[in-house]
RNA sequence: UCCUCGGUAGCUCAACAGGCAGAGCGGCCGGCUGUUAACCGGUUGGUUGCAGGUUCGAGUCCUGCCCGGGGAGCCA
């Protein structure tokens, strides 16, 4: 029995005879020579059966061969340049374990509603393996350079009494005869938890009943939120262009691969690297109005505002200091200008739009009770978040970060529902 | 919720002004020792989303419904 090794390693072994274990991702019958690609999960191979030098069985099972056919294959790995990938098999042996009648997926063009019909299939296909491996690879990331930089890892729950934000749609579910709602945010956790830990984050898929149909919105999606005590706006701005810049550089340094599969242009990847430029949404208002948009000082930017201010930069760009009332009750009002507060999103390049949105949190608690009531939420709810700051409050600052979208920015792919295994979708709940 | 486009073979799409429902791919059969979504020849394949209506005749026109795409609002 020859050596089971996986198609990502296949170099170390030019010259030897090893076994695969995958499925069949295409065949190409040329008469008395077969090729075979096959894929293991871990890359792609073509192999190849010529009959000359097989026993006539083994040919016959090779040439019989269908698309997703689930195999094992014997051969001598050998490095040709004329393969795709540089190394090939030359097969000495295969075994078929199920031989696929019917596949429905072809290696040909498809529409979005068949395609996402499918999506436990199309998941299996080299383009929709590259983007979800580039998925990988941000959230390893993601974790690396939080564990790495004094957070801990604190998950907050997902079943949740109350709206966190009160004005988007929640999810609501029974729970022993209570409402409950399935969570939009770990944010008001966090809070807690830096109170005790100094510097935490949480990851987890966070859920907006939300009637939205774009290309960048799904209900149900990843979010990884930092929070930190003793940090203010600018400090937050500096940990957030630090965390975005590894994230992005690591992407490019491990999934180059994967960046040439999706025909990703990576030059203005490669100069996402601190400091990012800095607007204030009085500066951005201004830059629209300037490119001719009727722009309203106090309303919040819509996906043309924040494509066309983004475009005016080559990186990431830092829009601050948003109007108090087109954000959440939290928000540090600016001192001395309660109209506008202490948030900050972040604008991706290319039109990818918001994929941070984050800012300084309130800390007085006169304050923050009085925003409470403000915005009509119900107070008993809000009687433990009121506790942080009647114990030991310090001034404190956190962002949530949008793992699909930044994989849609990083990939270039044009939905973000390939960003994501799964995707659910309004009116979308299968597979 | 609103605006807009669409639904024809397993898939991607044609079908003029209402007049025999077609092609490519896939499948199947045959050919080919270097293919890259191979190519060549043959062949198979239809409740035109659903329900009504107009008409000698409806994929095509009208009404209602269902489903999907793109976008808006809202957001990451």
């Amino acid at each position: 029995m020859t050596k089971w090794v996986y198609i990502r390693e296949i170099g170390e072994y030019v010259g030897q005879e090893v076994t695969l274990k995958g499925w069949v991702y295409n065949r190409t019958d040329k008469g008395k020579l077969q090729f075979l690609v096959i894929r293991d999960g871990t890359g792609f191979i073509q192999a190849v059966a010529f009959q000359k030098e097989l026993p006539a069985e083994v040919f016959q099972r090779a040439a019989s061969l269908t698309q997703e056919s689930s195999v094992v294959v014997t051969g001598i790995v050998r490095a040709d340049p004329r393969a795709p990938g540089g190394y090939e098999l030359g097969i000495t042996n295969l075994e078929i374990i199920q031989l696929v009648q019917d596949y429905p997926i072809a290696l040909k063009e498809h529409g979005v509603e068949f395609l996402m019909a499918n999506r436990h299939l199309w998941i299996r296909t080299k383009r929709q393996h590259a983007i979800l491996m580039v998925r990988v690879e941000v959230i390893r990331a993601i974790r690396d350079w939080l564990d790495s930089h004094g957070f801990v890892n604190m998950d907050t729950p997902i079943l949740t009494p109350a709206a966190c934000e009160g004005t988007t749609t929640l999810f609501e579910t029974d729970y022993f005869g209570e409402p409950a709602y399935l969570t939009q945010s770990g944010q008001l956790y966090n809070e807690a938890n830096i109170m005790a830990f100094g510097r935490v984050y949480c990851f987890g898929p966070t859920f907006r009943a939300e009637k939205s149909k774009t290309r960048r919105h799904l209900t149900e999606f990843w979010m990884v939120e930092p929070e930190i005590a003793f940090c203010d706006l600018y400090d937050l701005m500096e940990v957030e262009e630090q965390f975005v810049s590894y994230i992005v550089q690591r992407v490019l340094e491990r999934r180059a691969r994967e960046l040439e599969v999706l025909e990703r242009d990576t030059s203005r990847l490669a100069k996402v690297e601190p400091p990012f430029p800095r607007l204030s949404y009085d500066g951005a208002v201004e830059l629209l109005r300037k490119q001719g948009f009727d722009f309203r000082w106090g309303e919040d930017f819509g996906a043309p505002h924040e494509t066309a201010i983004s475009d005016q930069f080559e990186k990431p760009v830092f829009v601050h200091h948003y109007p108090t009332q087109c954000k959440a009750f939290y928000m540090q009002p600016e001192p001395g200008r309660p109209e506008v507060c202490r948030s900050v999103d972040l604008l991706a390049p290319e039109g990818y739009g918001e994929i941070i949105g984050g800012g300084e949190r309130i800390a007085d608690y006169e304050l923050l009770e009085q925003r409470i009531r403000e915005h009509n939420l119900p107070r008993e709810a809000y009687e433990w978040y009121l506790d942080l700051r009647r114990y030991g409050t310090v001034p404190h600052a956190g962002f949530g970060l949008g793992v699909e979208r930044t994989v849609s920015w990083l990939t270039g792919i044009h939905h973000l529902r390939e960003a994501i295994p799964f995707p659910r979708m309004l009116e979308r709940i299968y597979p």
